[in-house]
Formats: C-alpha cells, sequence, structure tokens
DNA sequence: GTAACTGTACGACGATCCACGTACATTCCC
DNA sequence: GGGAATGTACGTGGATCGTCGTACAGTTAC
C-alpha cells in the first residue's frame, strides 16, 4: 500500500472539516475513531461497496480529519486527534458531545 | 414578505448546520450575524446576485442557523443563538473562534 | 394609482457529490 | 510462483450544489 496524502496541520482548513463531517457515514467514522486507536478501512462502516468507501476516505483524509497508514496489506485509519485540537480547540469535542442518538438514529437514512 | 419555513428547535440536526457553515459565504454570514442584531438580506453579504443570495438564505434557515422575519418591504436576518446553543452548546462558540482570519483570507476567493 | 425597492420563485447551466462495478496494485500465505 | 485479501483508481450515472437571469409578489413613497 502507498502512503496517501495529507494535509499538514497547518494547511487543515475549518470549511472543509465542517463539510467532511456533514455526512452521516462520515460523522459515524468520526465517532468510531474519536475512542482512539487504528482501524482498517474495511472495520469502520458496512453495507457501503469498496469503492464508497475509498471516496469517503479521501474526503476525510483530504479534510485532515484522519491519518491513513500502510500496514501490511492495510491502511490503517486513526483521527488526527492532537492536529485538530491544535487548530480548532475543542471543535472536535463539541461535535462529538452535540452529535446525541436523536441525530445518530437512523445511520443509513433517505438521503 | 410572506413568513419563510423555519424548522422548530428540536428539528435542528447537526449534520445539517455542519453543511450549511462549510461554505465560505455562508461562514462569513455566521461571523457577521454572531456579532448580534438583525440585518436586511441585501446588508451582508455583496458581489453576488440576488438569486444567489435567496439560495444561501434557504440554506441557512433551513439547517436552522438563521432566522428570517419579515419587516415592511425586507426581510431582517438573525442568528438562532439561543437555539443553537441550547442544541449544540459551545458549538457556535468554538467554530467562531476556530475561524480565524488565516481562513477568512479571501472571503472571494477561487471557489 | 404608479413607480421604485426588496427579496423570492422558477428554470437553466456547469460543477461537484455520492454510490457503484470493474480493473488493478500490493501484500500475505501456501 | 499462484491464489486470496485489502484497498485504490477509473469511469459512469443520478442527485445535489452554486450561480445566474428573468419574472413576479409585497411594501413604501410619491
Amino acid at each position: 500500500m502507498s502512503e496517501p496524502h495529507h494535509p499538514t496541520r497547518d494547511q487543515i482548513r475549518l470549511e472543509a472539516v465542517l463539510t467532511a463531517l456533514g455526512h452521516p457515514l462520515r460523522m459515524n467514522v468520526l465517532q468510531v475513531l474519536a475512542e482512539g486507536g487504528e482501524y482498517p478501512c474495511g472495520a469502520i462502516v458496512d453495507g457501503v461497496s469498496k469503492s464508497t468507501l475509498t471516496h469517503h476516505w479521501r474526503v476525510l483524509r483530504e479534510s485532515g480529519v484522519i491519518n491513513q497508514r500502510a500496514s501490511g496489506r492495510t491502511l490503517l485509519l486513526s483521527l488526527r486527534r492532537e492536529d485538530l485540537d491544535a487548530r480548532f480547540p475543542g471543535l472536535i469535542d463539541v461535535i462529538l458531545a452535540s452529535y446525541t442518538p436523536a441525530d445518530a438514529a437512523e445511520p443509513a437514512e433517505t438521503r
């Protein structure tokens, strides 16, 4: 696996982060990764094709929300917590706290 | 002017708010309205056609970010601060604090 | 009443988003 | 080496976004 391109900390833009998190699947990924640790691409979401997932990984990676690290034949995903907290202090915490079960009710809703 | 439709406080969804603010023009509007007070539609942004503005007002209104109140021949816009703070405590403050001049540098940038 | 002003409604257009299937590159394991 | 596993790359098709011009509706002022 090749190392994909990531923005540096300074290149992370607020609008890109907000846009990235304005999609239920990607918000769901944030929730999972916020627990900490690294996950292979295929271990977080299911019910979606591989190529669709690749699309969402790219949005999350290029906005600076996640990091993708090659390990064997998998790419390990993790949240760029330190970078996000340094750039936008409190933002991730507030978003996670604001995303109530009422919002998360239908992950695969009609949209 | 007719009163347009607004979501109730409970109908405001985090993803919709994040998506709404994931556009530089609308983020700009948030900054202006966060100062407080009410503004006519045409007094916040310029360099964009009226119909384009109407589109962005709808996005902001339907996501629950702003309120539009009819007054004479104008619609007065204001931030739904109380509703947003009640629903997502701290979110607006953090977003405003995170939106540094570096991000806001080019309001009418190449997009 | 009539003209000017403010903003919406509607339709159009190109660009982007989102989901998918297929093909391919890389790695692991036999 | 050959096959299986993991994910990306590419192209496609439909939906939505962002912008605009034009037309229209409500209000104000003469």
